[in-house]
DNA sequence: CTTGACTCTATAGCCAGCTATAGGGTTTAG
DNA sequence: CTAAACCCTATAGCTGGCTATAGAGTCAAG
């Protein structure tokens, strides 16, 4: 009769696992479904858009919480694109520092291993673990967290 | 009289945090340190050499796990430099790996902020919730999960 | 002997984005 | 009416590398 979806199709559709949608609406990317009188949530079928649209935002790099504002401003009243460009924008920036430290780092493990060749493959002494790894000067803080 | 140190200088001369270098030890890249009478951990001066070494292994992007396997190998009176080379180059191939899924997702990034400019700058359909992500094709799980 | 800096263990929490489990209730086809 | 398949909440756990806290004990200078 109603054109309603319980979580299963719908996660379904949209390529989800059902705990996922029911996290993404506790963090706020869905509004509270409808329920039934069994209390199972029912959804419409544009319920499936929502999500596939967080699917995707999510591939173009967007962490859940800046999907979650982008959804906010689109449902009081603003249109998000010009923020979206923006956040766009600023993912760009993201991406191209990061693969800046990553091709550092790529250098950096090329040069230790054709050093590695004539490395003098001594007996061990006491003090050095590795030579190989000990050559190498240290690198950026890929982790980022503060030390 | 004795040339131990306790943790906070031994910590302070690696350039870790006290907890790090308890956790290191929990963990298995330190051996158990010695105790005085009163159940402080007092380290020989190589243990500094040992936590540098750490910290440039991280630098170089191995895991704890994987330092501590490289530490144990060495302590098993094996060299660990034949290994240390094939993880090297493991790493190698992770990080190209990485950088080509960045490019793609730059490449991805670019094109829709081009195609912002010429994007209809529509009052908004329902359905529709941003045109300009959901111009964007799904890229390549970067997350790395299975789903 | 006091005092302040240091250390100890154990436990909980953080980040993100979920997954897994327990212990129940609901829906619907046959 | 039964039984399988589905759903509910709440809670705990995972990944990695730590940090933070509580409550207690120790060390060393003066």
């Amino acid at each position: 009769m109603s054109a309603r979806l319980f979580i299963g199709k719908v996660a379904q559709a949209a390529g989800l696992s059902v705990q996922a949608v029911r996290y993404y609406e506790r963090l706020g990317l869905l509004p509270p479904a409808e329920r039934t009188a069994g209390d199972y949530r029912a959804y419409r079928p544009e319920a499936v858009e929502r999500l596939r649209f967080i699917r995707q935002a999510q591939a173009a790099g967007f962490r859940l919480e800046e999907i979650r504002e982008i959804l906010r401003m689109k449902f009081a009243g603003q249109s998000p694109c010009e923020c979206v460009r923006t956040m766009l924008q600023r993912k760009l920036e993201e991406v191209e520092e990061q693969m800046a430290v990553l091709g550092r780092f790529r250098k950096q493990l090329r040069r230790t291993l054709q050093r590695a060749h004539s490395l003098p493959r001594l007996p061990h002494r006491a003090s050095a673990i590795c030579p190989m790894i000990e050559s190498m000067p240290t690198v950026g803080n890929k982790g980022g967290k503060k030390r």
